[in-house]
RNA sequence: GGGCAUUUAGCUCAGUUGGUCUAGAGCGAUCGCCUCACACGCGAUAGGUCACAGGUUCAAAUCCUGUAAUGCCCACCA
């Protein structure tokens, strides 16, 4: 595009056809693409890559065959404006894309599509099965990439990953015989979390605990060899009564009378006929329920460990789909919540159910399937997480990593000092099978592949035959390594040397543990030894730590306040808001909405915002354009007072950035020399908003960044300034210059709109793109307070003046006299100086300024509205109706009234002692001339009245 | 049971270290305008004892304590 053509501009910003071609153009020059500077010494714009430090954002991976939800469209917004912010700040931008291959989440979807088949993955067999999955993989996989795309999202897809490319799996195994090698992983018998329904353990993180309603059941259970004076039966408690089929004892607590005695006395295990022993522990409460604890070391963790302390037989009575197994007698093969109801019923048959009371406590359920896990008895590898986690805390204590908002680290800590170990292995098919061989008599060994087993089992002198675990690693197992395994570790790329560590990780607090905690776990570990940029090994933490800030973005709720989810439907799909709204609309309503950290309540029609606002950008813009010809038309070679050869770039020569060196481009706001007050007043507020922006950005406070931008551009720039330049056409240039770093400012966060009109502004073909243009810095020299509060003033007397029209329901159009009276003669002076925009803006037919000295005007005449305690602005009235006058005469009563207590209370204040004796001295004085003002107020309000 | 948050206008939320806070914005409501960039707009108006109770201070929406409501996270009480 050379130039938009004005006037055939469309009178409301229409964003599809736009975002299209731009997606496309940043694609084809490249914007997305980060570069080793070796491999690109200069930048298209001639910036020298050299001197360019990395950013590096890691795109939480999403699930390859998911969808992206409201959530996803916040996040990567977030991702994708900060990366674009830092290309501008000069950075070689990086933002690592890819997804998940969702072990659990992914198996579940292919087994749902094959059992409506009628069949299951058994009869498919491990490797038909993972072919299945692959295939299904490779038919959704495109989905995320064209929701970014449609999000505006410009990783660079270069370096797509997936969790199971080879390389990537490459990985995985190599941390997994490292830290097996160090002695952190081990393969043993615990008690874990089963799911039933996907057949496999789950690691602590994977249950979620729910309050449930229950019963809690009270059994007899008969003692053996009763004597006279002995209760005939221990009355035990229990709120899984199919468990008891794995009894293995009765527990008591070591100082509970009640059966002290009866401690070593042996207990007859009803339906099982077996004879259990009444054993005593410190772990059992002796005021809950009876006291005494049936124990079952195979399904439940505390009994586990009383049945090691104790010695006991572990006796497991169900299979991995929660049936009972051989182990339950004549229950076997019954599930698990039926085998519950015969053992009631035949407990109830043989007089042995003291009582069954509601009881409510907490459930674990699988976070995934939904489904009540079972603890359940067996052998798993875990990883020993102490060690791990010990540094991992110290560099977040220590402020290497900062999270945003900071109070996250309460709960990091709270995690992190009471870690368990980590239950990795996962009896599903879809993931990385686990690097372990075993021999025939149980003997195990971890290698790379078969061939280093086989090797490390002839070491051991084992030659005989080897067979892989079935299982596979945990899909965290792989995602942990994400923010290296993406640049080839183990190897020592040049990727890895240059962009490790990383910058930002964006993500939602819910994954805190499984994820971020884990993969600052990883970066410490795994990259320890590996070479810095400048060929030194990776030692120091900072070196080693995969990223320097975490930002926890809210999670979005619907209006109810529920979380959005796909059970609920209650998530709109981000592509519907950006087909309706556009792009740029969605994005900027989600970081304006965004507060740290803070949950935030999403209805569709908040997107109304930001289509609205594009839109205010997109036609002030085309009031610019049209301004700016207008005053060329006039100005054919335009000369200007200082050497502002930049501005003539903009505005004669469309094609400034072309073959220029970046350094020479100034990046403020500070090409135009102001001459009007409305010129230092626009120039100081763009400067600001400039300086305010860059603390927000920096501070990882987008949605300050959002309203700053929100509020400078509509009121400030349009509302005020762009009004003024209709008044004004030599401040046209001017208008045009701070348009220009508008759209620069905002372009991270609403990119496609600002890349189309910054092209229709400057004219620049379109390889030269804005994302590649400089972000704004603030000219602090430009921030000019007294410029500011002056035409604050203005605006104040502007102010009154339409009040006044208003209550005289004067026609917009129609013109009216005015008298501004003031108390200085700096003030008048000012107003003399604005003396053009307030005739124009307030429509005066005509305006005296005058000092308030001068004679009363009668309020029959003229109706009047305060400057605080500066002065009054009056208006000629027409002849008021009784009514009318009435209702003037109430507004201004109720004025009166409101200032006269104000007044009371800080007279009151003021007289008061010990405010006066305490306070500090410019504190009151202003609250001396607060007092003053109101004063004045009071006697001009009475007057006014009569 | 422990921890972390939240409670400000009808709704959704801002309000940095206590004093320009005489508490703001968006939506909604009301009134007036198709003013030659924008009705996805412009101008104006109404609406709040800043959850409650104490305390600190010359001064509290802001700091402290307690209470209540709501939400989230963690925790093996059968």
């Amino acid at each position: 595009m050379s130039e938009i053509p004005k006037q055939e501009l469309a009178k409301a910003y229409a964003p599809q056809d736009v975002e299209k071609k731009w997606y496309s153009n940043w694609e084809a020059c490249g914007l997305f693409y980060a570069n080793r500077p070796v491999d690109t010494p200069q930048d298209p714009t001639g910036r020298r890559a050299l001197d360019k430090p990395p950013f590096v954002v890691c795109m939480p991976p999403p699930n390859v065959t998911g969808i992206l939800h409201m959530g996803h469209a916040l996040n990567n917004a977030i991702q994708d404006t900060y990366i674009r912010y830092h290309r501008m700040l000069g950075h070689e931008a990086l933002w690592m894309p890819g997804t998940d291959h969702a072990g659990i989440a992914t198996q579940t979807k292919v087994e749902k599509k094959l059992k409506e088949e009628g069949k299951t993955r058994y009869d498919l067999g491990r490797e038909k099965f993972v072919e299945e999955v692959w295939k299904w993989k490779n038919e959704h996989s495109d989905f995320i990439e064209t929701q970014l795309r449609a999000l505006g999202c410009g990783p660079d897809w270069r370096r797509f990953t997936f969790t199971m490319d080879e390389k990537y799996e490459k990985a995985v195994v190599e941390a997994f015989v490292r830290l097996h090698d160090k002695g952190l992983i081990y393969r043993g018998k615990r008690i874990i979390n089963w799911s039933p329904l996907a057949q496999s353990a789950l690691s602590d993180e994977e249950v979620i605990h729910k309050e449930t309603k229950g019963k809690l059941h009270y059994f007899r259970y008969p003692l053996v060899g009763r004597k006279s004076d002995e209760p005939e039966f221990i009355i035990i408690a229990t709120t899984r009564p199919e468990t008891m089929l794995g009894d293995v004892a009765v527990a008591v607590n070591p100082q509970d009378e009640r059966y002290s005695k009866l401690v070593g006395r042996k207990l007859r295990l009803p339906l099982m006929n077996r004879e259990i022993p009444l054993i005593a522990d410190e772990y059992v409460d002796k005021e809950f329920g009876t006291g005494c604890v049936k124990i079952t070391p195979a399904h439940d963790p505390n009994d586990f460990e009383i049945g090691l302390r104790h010695n006991l037989p572990q006796i497991n009575v169900m299979d991995t789909s929660a049936h009972i197994n051989e182990n339950g007698g004549a229950y076997q093969g019954l599930d698990r919540y039926v085998a519950r109801k015969k053992i009631l019923v035949d407990l109830e048959e043989l007089g042995l159910i003291e009582k069954i009371e509601d009881y409510t406590n907490s459930v674990g359920y699988s976070e995934r399937g939904g489904e009540m896990v079972e603890p359940y008895l067996s052998d798993q590898w875990f990883v020993k997480m102490k060690p791990l986690a010990e540094p991992a805390l110290q560099v977040v204590e220590d402020g290497l990593i900062h999270f945003h908002p900071e109070r996250w680290i309460n709960t990091y800590r709270h995690w992190m000092t009471n870690i368990r170990d980590w239950c990795i292995s996962r009896q599903l098919w879809w993931g990385q099978r686990i690097p372990a061989w075993y021999g025939e008599n149980g003997e195990i060994f971890v290698g790379r592949d078969e061939g280093e087993a086989r090797a490390r089992a002839n070491s051991a002198g084992y030659d005989g035959e080897l067979k892989q675990d079935e299982d596979v690693v945990d899909t965290w197992f792989s995602s942990w390594l994400w923010p290296f395994a993406t640049f080839g570790w183990p190897d020592n790329t040049d990727d890895l040397k240059i962009f490790y560590p990383g910058n930002l990780l964006s993500t939602a607090p819910d994954i805190i543990f499984f994820w971020v905690a884990r993969m600052i776990m990883g970066g410490i570990e795994f990259t320890q030894g590996m070479e810095n940029p400048d060929g030194t090994l990776r030692e120091k933490m900072e070196d080693r730590i995969p990223f320097t800030d975490v930002y926890f973005h809210n999670i979005i709720r619907d209006q109810q306040g529920r979380k959005m989810s796909k059970s609920l439907g209650n998530s709109p799909d981000p592509i519907d808001l950006v087909k309706k709204y556009g792009t740029d609309a969605v994005r900027f309503t989600l970081l304006y909405l965004a507060p740290l950290g803070q949950d935030v309540r999403f209805g569709e029609e908040n997107c109304e915002q930001g289509r609205n606002f594009a839109n205010k950008i997109y036609n002030a813009t085309r009031f610019v354009l049209m301004k700016r010809d207008e005053y060329q038309a006039t100005h054919p070679e335009p000369k200007f007072e200082s050497e502002d050869t930049e501005y003539k770039k903009i505005l004669i020569s469309p094609s400034h950035l072309q073959g220029e060196g970046r350094g020479e481009v100034p990046s403020g706001f500070t090409m135009r020399p102001a001459s009007t007050l409305a010129d230092k007043w626009i120039l100081s507020r763009a400067n600001r908003t400039a300086r305010e922006v860059k603390k927000s950005f920096d501070a990882y406070l987008i949605n300050d960044v959002t309203k700053l931008l929100y509020d400078f551009i509509w009121k400030d720039y349009c509302d005020w300034y762009l009004e003024i330049v209709k008044l004004q056409p030599e401040s046209t240039p001017l208008a045009v210059e701070i348009l220009e770093g508008i759209l620069r400012m905002i372009h991270p966060i609403m990119p496609f709109v600002t890349e189309e009109l910054w092209h229709g502004l400057t004219g620049n073909p379109e390889s030269v793109l804005i994302g590649r243009d400089d972000y704004i810095t603030a000219d602090e020299g430009k921030i000019d307070d007294a410029a500011e509060e002056e035409f604050e003033f203005i605006q104040k007397m502007i102010e009154a003046a339409r009040l006044l029209r208003s209550n005289a329901k004067l026609n917009p159009s129609k013109q009216a006299e005015f008298i501004i009276r003031l108390k200085s003669n700096d003030d008048m002076r000012l107003a003399e100086s604005s003396r053009n925009i307030l005739e124009n803006i307030c429509k005066a037919s005509s305006l005296v300024i005058e000092s308030e000295s001068t004679t009363e005007l009668s309020a029959k005449d003229y109706s009047s509205e305060l400057l605080g305690g500066r002065g009054q602005v009056f208006i000629k009235q027409e002849a008021q109706s009784q009514e009318e006058a009435t209702k003037e005469k109430e507004r201004l009563q109720k004025e009166l009234e409101r200032i006269t207590k104000q007044y009371q209370s800080l007279s009151a204040k003021l007289s008061d002692e010990k405010f006066t004796s305490r306070a500090p001295e410019q504190i009151i004085v202003k609250e001396k001339e607060k007092l003053e003002s109101f004063k004045v107020q009071m006697e001009k309000l009475g007057a006014q009245i009569g």
